[in-house]
DNA sequence: GTGGTCTAGACCACT
DNA sequence: GTGGTCTAGACCACT
């Protein structure tokens, strides 16, 4: 369920938020489910219990979750939907740097383009 | 030559200076050219001098012209050069974006119709 | 508090951009907290509001502050940091010119002279 | 006459340069004075050919001497009222950098201290 | 002629 | 209430 790249560029405990947030956003875990433990979690995926207590610190910092202490973290009750408004600002972001270029003079075929790459290549691709 | 909607949400000024910026970049001005007058382009565009002022002043600040105090306004030498830099960094910035919304989950055909959508209509569409 | 010279050469927004600047640097406005408004401030100094806009915008595209739309403005956490920076920055600007001249063979007492006459008069003196 | 030290930080040509333009300043060589030979100077000073080619066809194209090819440099009839222009203004440069950080702030005596510094020393200190 | 600054005042959006 | 933009027009300095 968590596909976690140890020799990725961008950091595990980055990537780990972001499964945490597509679980959610998917349904995968619902609101009030439980999230599987530290030690778990860290058994698991092999990772070092501090990188994911980092991770689950700044995903509760986000109010996506809560701790019970000496029982558990659980979803947040609108969780989904602060996912859903912090994509739509971000999709907002998107189509004002969209139109910024375009009144740049940048073709529209060059941002598809973009897009595609990103989409079929593993994700941005530094000094090539 | 100068295509102002004085009914857009965009202010007249930011208008303007984009519209310096693309005669800059399609080379209709060069290096060395002078620009037109605050007051004689306020007649022609039916603008206020001030507006006008106000643009000049941005382009100049953004290092694209200079000013001969009692003479005129002119495009600097570097003016084309310092708008593909900044063309470019945008484009850097536009890559990133596209690559954090798909790790948020955002679907790459939700992208491309924002990028049609903005570049088939007259611009940015705000709370449709 | 604020003390504007409508007669000096100077333009009024510069004044005024140096004017917030001390109150940020002496420490009278501290981070996050709120400036006056256009509206009270430009009654306050018989200032135009437009020309209370030109500098708040000023100060803003520097950093120094942000706006709350609909709410006021306010000083930016960082406001003090980038003021010292920049002053120190301006002070290298100062030794090297100071070195400069020193090798274009100006006398010591020359440059000491044109500090003193600076700081004891009320500013700069052209074509006296 | 000329002091050039092979060690500074300053290149050898610029140090030349100044040096021909103090000996201006001084009135050590008059207008119309013949200046020493390339190849001359060159011995005396134990300094590569080129390098002083270069000092003088920088201070050929500053209207400070010409040349009289088959025959030897001289130096411009204006040559002092340029230098003396140029110093005048580096002077309005530093009055209004000490205006400037007047009005951000910064006290007399550190200003006056700097000039202290950068007189009694041998220049500009980097990096100490 | 050129640009730069400022005033007086209207109108808009946002909270 | 807050800031943001714009117009109409005056006046200044500079060449």
């Amino acid at each position: 369920m968590f596909a976690i790249d140890k020799l990725s560029r961008t950091p595990i405990y980055e990537q780990l938020i972001d499964q945490f947030e597509l679980c959610i956003l998917s349904g995968d875990i619902g609101p009030e489910g439980q999230l599987p433990s530290v030690r778990y979690l860290s058994q698991t995926l092999s990772v070092n219990p501090n990188t994911l207590q980092r991770a689950y610190a700044e995903i509760e910092r986000r109010g996506l979750c809560y701790t019970v202490p000496g029982n558990g973290r659980y979803i947040a009750k609108d969780a989904l939907i602060k996912l859903r408004e912090a994509a739509e600002s971000k999709t907002s972001e998107f189509e004002e740097l969209v139109s910024e270029l375009k009144g740049k003079g940048v073709k529209m075929e060059t941002l598809v383009g973009i897009v595609n790459r990103v989409y079929s290549g593993e994700g941005k691709v530094i000094a090539e």
